[in-house]
DNA sequence: TCACGTCAAGCAGAT
DNA sequence: ATCTGCTTGACGTGA
């Protein structure tokens, strides 16, 4: 089992997804953006190997406006040594990447239009990962999108859609319970059709349920997962006190954690914290496994000591 | 230097 | 009809 966090860390003094906006759109301006992106990638991603946490989701906005028209640069020609020397030391340390599309991204839309941005945005996606040259365990996470008001429909378009992708695409794709339209049991429906893998996601899996427990579940969704896709990957948050549903915790519950590492002890999987404070949390998490002799399963660094990436 | 209006993209649910 | 949340505020103009 691999522990980590979504996009942002907020210990180191720099950011991974810097931007800027369409109007001030420039070479120049999209060069700088990135390089300074994917530098800081670099060093977050030594922070977490420093600190056992070997699981990490890339921000979609590495590359700001990568999928815009308006972006006619060569950026996978120009940084093409930076992302493979992020990639080789993403391999070495054996840490799990993931991305996470933004709601944009809708493979079921009834608009040619939008289902086109959708894909050229996703072949963006696999572009970077393939540029880290990384295998296809490494995964982009999408849900299925919107209902449309006649949900067997929208997932049968879904179904067609999927299949015209890209195989780039397909390859890395997998799909997510969200927390208003689709439950575990729709995923689990549409992956029965074409294969593609399900990502279970614990509290959606609470807001919007399908009446399975979590031991249930990930049995589910672990036989989604070949050998070529790695180990199943889920997000787990905890629902923040108080406000409406579907909220994130600012920080961890521990409580609630531990609980659901001794349900799930005998599953293998990956973890995502999608928790307000990120690495705090993850550190935290990192820790009660740790010095927990119950909790041992989880993964470290193949090498003590490693080479300062930068 | 700082306040604050606005930012590529879509949907669903709340107000 | 309009606003908010989504994985996350922060860019950039004008004073």
């Amino acid at each position: 089992m691999r522990i980590g966090y979504p996009c942002i860390n907020w210990t180191l003094d720099c950011k991974t997804d810097r931007t800027f906006r369409l109007k001030s759109y420039s070479e120049d301006r999209l060069i700088e953006t990135v390089e300074n992106n994917l530098d800081c990638l670099l060093r977050v991603l030594e922070f977490n190997v420093r600190n056992n946490i070997l699981f990490f989701r890339i921000t979609s906005d590495l590359v700001p406006f990568a999928s815009h028209p308006i972006c006619q640069f060569r950026w996978q020609d120009f940084f093409r040594e930076k992302f493979e020397k992020i990639g080789a030391f993403i391999k070495r340390y054996d840490t799990r990447i993931s991305m996470h599309p933004d709601q944009f991204v809708l493979i079921n839309s009834k608009d040619k239009k939008v289902f086109e941005r959708s894909r050229r945005e996703l072949l963006y996606h696999a572009e970077v990962l393939s540029l880290m040259k990384l295998d296809t365990s490494v995964k982009i996470q999408i849900h299925i999108g919107g209902v449309y008001k006649d949900k067997m429909k929208s997932i049968e378009r879904f179904i067609k859609q999927y299949n015209r992708l890209d195989s780039v695409i397909r390859k890395r794709l997998v799909i997510e319970n969200d927390d208003v339209s689709y439950t575990l049991s729709d995923c689990l429906r549409i992956h029965s059709r074409i294969g593609v893998p399900v990502l279970f996601d614990i509290l959606h899996h609470r807001i919007n349920s399908s009446g399975q427990n979590v031991e249930d579940a990930l049995t589910l969704i672990s036989s989604t997962w070949k050998r070529q896709d790695g180990v199943p990957m889920v997000d787990y948050s905890s629902q923040k006190k108080g406000k409406r549903q579907g909220r994130h915790a600012e920080t961890i519950d521990m409580r609630d954690f531990k609980n659901f590492l001794v349900k799930t002890k005998d599953f293998d999987f990956d973890i995502m914290l999608e928790i307000k404070d990120k690495e705090k949390s993850a550190l935290k998490a990192v820790e009660i496994t740790l010095s927990d002799v119950r909790f041992l399963k989880i993964k470290i660094p193949k090498m003590k000591k490693f080479i300062s990436a930068f």
